[in-house]
DNA sequence: AGCACGCCGACT
DNA sequence: GTCGGCGTGCTC
């Protein structure tokens, strides 16, 4: 194989090689001809063959010990771009994972096993595809803008200058017509013959957006090709997307946050839709922001970053407020409609029945009531699935725990079962309670199931249909429902939050939300934040069409009217909740004024958990630059038990990005270490920037 | 994490 | 005799 004169290369090559193994970074290979960084390789490793990609290379001159050669150069792919590799490296060191772990994660699983001949058929066919030429579309109409579309439009081109790379969050309430703006923002990027990434939350979304842009963009003199990247493809799909993608053959990519990822070759503008979303953060493996990330590539490709939300995370916001980011507002709704009115129930001056709150208030009764007689239609929304969350025995105080969690298993009436909704143990309802014998065992608490039944019997006549993970595990059973909606079979729809995104009911003038207080006093210091957003969504889902809009209503039901996350929903004014809530992250000391980082470990026992943590707590306190960090003692994470495994966490924290990236490296490679003297520890993660603690 | 080696118990 | 249980150790 070896041409005379024609020296070995070295290489070093990402591979998958598990953190525990005391391998990290890029393992070092031969290879007989040089290679380019990028390039796509598979190598042995132990006994087996690995796929892996170059990292860098260098002359040949070993250095005693003899190197392993590449045993194929996967020559029809072509190699993967500096910038990718500096995002995937970047990606490895922030959330600290393996290199190789996390290029290969990032790769369509297909790619890691197809050789050379595969890939060049794949490649050869999607070339063809697109050569061939495509059927005469219509040019597209393009609706007029609002001035508010205008105007941010104009805004967006003043600052979007070539290098200039801005960050632009694009503040727009339900309805303002975001989308138009993301359309004619990639109109301009695609003109410059650039290509487009548009990020959504969820995989549900995507089809509604796809359909947006191939309107759009898919018909004319210039039909652009557009291809979806999320894990819900096939992965034949997910490849042929990909490689679409990389080739440069797709002008417009949208997806789910793994499409942060996608191989750009001319990569123009990066649209984050819904940007406060916490489904853009992963929650395994590496546990990146694609938000985060990013914005990061922006600056890397020098490309224009567009965060679109209305209701901004507040770490976008503090960087808008800052200055750092460029802030667009969309104030108007299109077609002049106005959000609904937003009235309080306050659960406080109820009466009591029996010395219990009715869990509907007679004036949201009415309301609904009114919605009957006119022939509209109401959403009712409630977070939680099941009848009830948890049983309990009225004569010894027995309540329905889950044996392996420690959490309430939940009553669902359907189906006469006690369900854990962690870690789905489930067995028929009790018909006396198990310790005591007693046959008086009653739900506490109220779920859709039970929300059903109620808004049934106070108004008689009205047909109510209910929308939850439960009512739509079967295929086709939510399309179903959603079109009885829509064809005016319902009056009232009962749902978790799956009804309250994205769904266009145009008949809906009146959305509830029975009992949003428990959000309040969760363990997650983003909650107030979150249940902003929900019911801003919410509201949002109510006089979609102008007619109706100024009969909608918006009904809150909460036992504490005068929390700033109901008065700013009353007011739909975002900025003051957030100078609020910004207001008393500052007081109290976290983010965006403090970064975290949360280490959390499983173990048989609780002790065991917590002895592990401890250790690592002090094998952090010993490294250079720990005097900076606040080392918070382990604690139980808050479902502390999930299927029999004990879960605590700690918390790290400093005052900047820097002081905690410096520890965060020699740390993880020290905790291997601990493994001998701790083996009761099944598993540890480190979640930097977690979104709850 | 894989994947193999290795050193003990129950079967054709 | 050997098939296979999973403990232990290694991977550029």
């Amino acid at each position: 194989m070896t041409s005379p004169g024609a020296d070995p290369v070295r290489l070093a090559v990402a591979v998958e090689a598990p953190l525990h193994s005391g391998l990290h970074g890029p393992l070092d290979y031969l290879s007989e001809r040089p290679l380019s960084p990028g390039a796509l390789v598979r190598v042995p490793l132990g006994r087996r063959d690995v796929p892996g990609v170059v990292w860098t290379t260098a002359p040949g001159d070993d250095e005693g010990h003899a190197l392993k050669a590449v045993t194929e150069v996967v020559d029809a792919l072509p190699p993967l771009s500096a910038r990718w590799c500096d995002l995937v490296k970047f990606t490895s060191t922030y959330y600290q994972r393996g290199l190789g772990e996390v290029a290969m994660a990032v790769l369509p699983p297909e790619l890691r096993k197809l050789d050379n001949a595969g890939l060049a058929s794949r490649i050869a066919k999607l070339r063809k595809a697109y050569d061939k030429p495509v059927p005469a579309a219509p040019a597209p109409v393009r609706p007029e803008l609002t001035s508010d579309q205008a105007d941010a439009l104009a805004k967006l081109a003043e600052v979007n200058l070539p290098g200039a790379a801005p960050v632009v969050l694009l503040h727009g309430l339900t309805g303002s017509g975001k989308t138009e703006v993301y359309l004619r923002a990639a109109e301009a990027a695609l003109a410059a013959g650039r290509q487009v990434l548009v990020l959504v939350p969820e995989i549900n979304l995507t089809p509604q957006l796809e359909a947006r842009f191939a309107e759009r963009f898919g018909g004319g003199d210039t039909p652009r090709r557009i291809v979806s990247l999320h894990s819900g493809l096939t992965p034949a799909q997910r490849l042929k997307n990909w490689l679409a993608a990389h080739l440069g053959l797709a002008d417009l990519v949208l997806g789910t946050r793994l499409a942060v990822f996608a191989p750009l070759p001319r990569l123009g503008l990066i649209v984050v839709d819904e940007e406060h979303d916490p489904s853009f953060k992963q929650q395994e493996g590496a546990r990146y922001s694609a938000r985060d990330l990013a914005v990061y590539r922006g600056k890397l490709e020098g490309s224009c970053v567009l965060l679109g939300s209305a209701t901004p995370s507040l770490e976008s916001w503090q960087r808008a407020e800052q200055g750092r980011y460029l802030r667009l507002t969309l104030a108007n709704r299109v077609g002049g409609g106005v959000l609904p009115k937003v009235r309080l129930a306050d659960m406080n001056l109820l009466p009591k029945v029996r010395g219990a709150t009715t869990a509907l208030a007679p004036a949201l009764v009415a309301a609904l009531a009114k919605r009957l007689e006119r022939g509209e239609q109401s959403l009712v929304f409630l977070n939680r699935r099941g009848y009830a969350p948890v049983l309990h025995c009225t004569d010894c105080g027995w309540k329905s725990g889950c044996p392996h969690c420690s959490a309430w298993r939940v009553f669902h009436k359907g189906d006469r079962t006690l369900r854990c909704h962690h870690c789905g143990f489930t067995q028929p309802v009790p018909r006396a309670c198990p310790d005591c014998g007693n046959l008086d065992i009653a739900p506490l608490g109220q779920g859709t199931e039970k929300l059903e039944e109620q808004l049934a019997a106070a108004l008689p006549g009205a047909r109510v249909a209910r929308i939850d993970a439960d009512t739509t595990k079967h295929k086709g059973a939510l399309e179903a429902s959603l079109s009885a909606v829509h064809a005016g079979e319902v009056d009232i729809l009962v749902g978790t939050q799956m009804v309250t995104k994205g769904h266009d009911f145009r008949r809906i003038t009146l959305v509830a939300a029975v009992n949003p207080d428990s959000a309040l006093f969760s363990s997650d210091f983003r909650a107030p934040e979150r249940l902003f957003s929900l019911l801003m969504q919410a509201a949002g889902r109510a006089g979609r069409d102008a007619a109706q809009a100024d009969r909608s209503e918006m009904w809150v039901q909460t036992w504490h009217p005068t929390h700033p996350v109901y008065t700013a929903l009353r007011q739909h004014d975002f900025k003051a909740f957030a100078a609020s809530q910004l207001k008393e992250r500052e007081i109290a000391g976290l983010p965006p004024y403090v970064h975290l980082a949360l280490m959390r470990a499983e173990a048989r026992t609780p002790e065991a958990a917590r002895d592990f943590l401890q250790a690592a707590a002090d094998l952090a306190a010993e490294l250079p630059g720990a005097n900076e960090l606040l080392l918070y003692p382990p604690v139980p994470t808050t479902i502390a038990r999930v299927a029999g495994v004990e879960r605590m966490q700690m918390l790290v924290e400093a005052s900047s990005r820097p002081q905690l990236q410096r520890v965060l490296s020699p740390w993880m490679a020290a905790l291997p270490s601990l493994r001998a003297t701790h083996k009761g520890v099944l598993r540890w993660a480190l979640d930097v920037d977690p979104l709850a603690i």
